[in-house]
DNA sequence: AAAACCAATCGTATATTTGCGATAAAAAAT
DNA sequence: ATTTTTTATCGCAAATATACGATTGGTTTT
């Protein structure tokens, strides 16, 4: 990508909101985090049954979704248990509730 | 991409959240939607000067956004008048919202 | 009719995303 | 100690996204 030769800045909250959306930007990860909301926790395992895609695929969105916060694994070996982070959960919400007024 | 063999198929909502957020997942397109909810509506060019963008790509995230539905674009010759698609505005906050309980 | 203005689109380059199979790592069960 | 179970990561391929300059198309002004 041709890129801006200097990047450009954001506010922060402009910046996270755009995280949090490109998160939810995928329907595989939304119907995981919907599925979460469920189940309050789950494994990877569990969604690998419920979702036609590889175990690497899932492992990837779950992946994402962790490293935009909102979810988290606890080990529970040999398992990983997966929940919604609802401390980020709660900012994400109030940053789309804030956005659309 | 290798792609499944099958599309998978979810949930209508799933995919129009999803469809939103994608629109939502890029700063610039974030703060495009900032400044319309500000102005109520403003043209291209206007925006051309608030972002260090060239014309080009500000017209490019301005075409996503309308793909999305959130905003649409009224014939001002010679200028085109861009304001947020209340109506799927607001289909987009109660999905969030739905989402996020 | 010609020039100027505004915005979309085209063509191109590069980065990122998505998906898979294969492999690795770590713990549990045998 | 070996095998099994579970999940992450690596390496690859293909699709999509991002950005730019150049060009095109439409409208207005001259």
């Amino acid at each position: 990508m041709k890129r801006s030769l200097e990047h450009i800045e954001y506010k922060e909250d402009t910046e996270a909101l755009a995280k949090f959306a490109k998160a939810l930007s995928h329907p595989t990860r939304i119907a995981i985090l919907k599925h979460l909301e469920n189940q309050s926790c789950c494994f990877t395992g569990d969604l690998v049954d419920v979702f036609p895609l590889a175990q690497s695929t899932v492992s990837q969105h779950l992946k994402e979704l962790k490293n935009a916060g909102l979810i988290q694994g606890e080990l529970k070996p040999p398992k990983i248990k997966y929940c919604i982070n609802q401390e980020n959960w709660n900012i994400a919400k109030s940053l789309f509730q804030q956005f659309f007024d």
